[in-house]
DNA sequence: ATTTTTATTGTACACGTGTTCAATATATAT
DNA sequence: ATATATATTGAACACGTGTACAATAAAAAT
């Protein structure tokens, strides 16, 4: 099925795929995909699975090599544009315009978890809805830079976009405070 | 046609309203529908552009006020939740999972090319590129605050929100270096 | 008023959707 | 090996999709 998914892929975009489509290049009938799932995106998101397991490893990396001290990051440390890159193929998918906000809600949950991981860990909290607030914040502010990677068509190199981001977090940092 | 959308819309969620339906609602036929339309997210497309027009107003009210001064910023000048509780029900619609990720590209440009303005109008640009991605940094970090209070169904007051907002740019100001 | 242009309608078609049900196949247990 | 449970299949159904085309209606031009 997931095999399926990803060869119909190469052909066409995500949104085009039909379910009978999919079927037929399984050669399983239809009736037995409603058994298992409800739309195509049930099958692509388990394949995805894998991809954000590979994101939290990346991204957890500069905390770990700075043991939690994101102050003293560096920009050979940022793993989380590697990783990006490396998928490039599916985060194409994910930003699309006609996909659905579920894949975007699903890397925003998955940095943010982290997030508040590594603040909540390390730093002590005032108020947690305020807290809520600033990491959504902060969450969502990294995928700004990945929307806009995105529309520059993953041109602009990783280094670059390491240095930009250590840039804005060096003006930008709600970790000083703390 | 917008009136039969709007309509439908009061007794179910958007991607279940389909072509036939809205036709139905609005007693034209289907194939005239598509003589003007491809789907019915083109239909509320239209609709939301007098939201956003009035988006754009509450955004840039505070810039007005503070003549393009945001250091000066105070808790009653931010406008943009007021906004945003006001059409409340759209935006449930827009941060809904299954909705496609246009609509929220609708929102981040709109407030992306506010963002540039204030920014290049006001401090002397450095490399255009890397203030590209600092815009979309800054833009999507606001939307983030909105995905939050969505996530809290919108149940955090405005005024406790515009607080959070000043507290996050004042420890957070990209502005300062310039 | 009558022609010309443009918009809307009804009908049809091949395909997809989501569901149901009996029939068949496959796996698991005794 | 045989019975029992579980999975898969094929066929059918009412409905939606996108497209095509001739027929009719409405608007604009002469």
């Amino acid at each position: 099925m997931r095999l399926a998914l990803l060869s119909l892929l190469k052909q066409k975009p995500l949104e085009t795929i039909t379910i009978a489509e999919l079927c037929r290049e399984a050669t399983i009938n239809r009736g037995t995909f409603y058994l298992h799932y409800k739309e195509v995106h049930e099958v692509f998101k388990e394949y995805l699975e894998v991809i954000v397991e590979d994101l939290k490893q990346s991204y957890e990396e500069p905390y770990y090599k700075t043991n939690y001290h994101i102050q003293n990051l560096e920009a050979d440390m940022i793993k989380i544009f590697h990783h990006v890159k490396e998928y490039k193929d599916f985060y194409q998918i994910i930003f699309d315009e006609r996909i659905p906000m579920m894949y975007y809600y699903l890397l925003f949950d998955t940095i943010r978890s982290f997030m508040k991981e590594s603040i909540e860990g390390h730093f002590e909290l005032d108020q947690s809805i305020q807290l809520d607030y600033l990491i959504s914040y902060q969450t969502n502010a990294i995928l700004g830079i990945l929307i806009e990677w995105h529309r520059h068509g993953y041109a602009t190199s990783i280094q670059e976009l390491n240095q930009h981001l250590i840039t804005i977090l060096s003006i930008n940092s709600p970790f000083e405070k703390y």
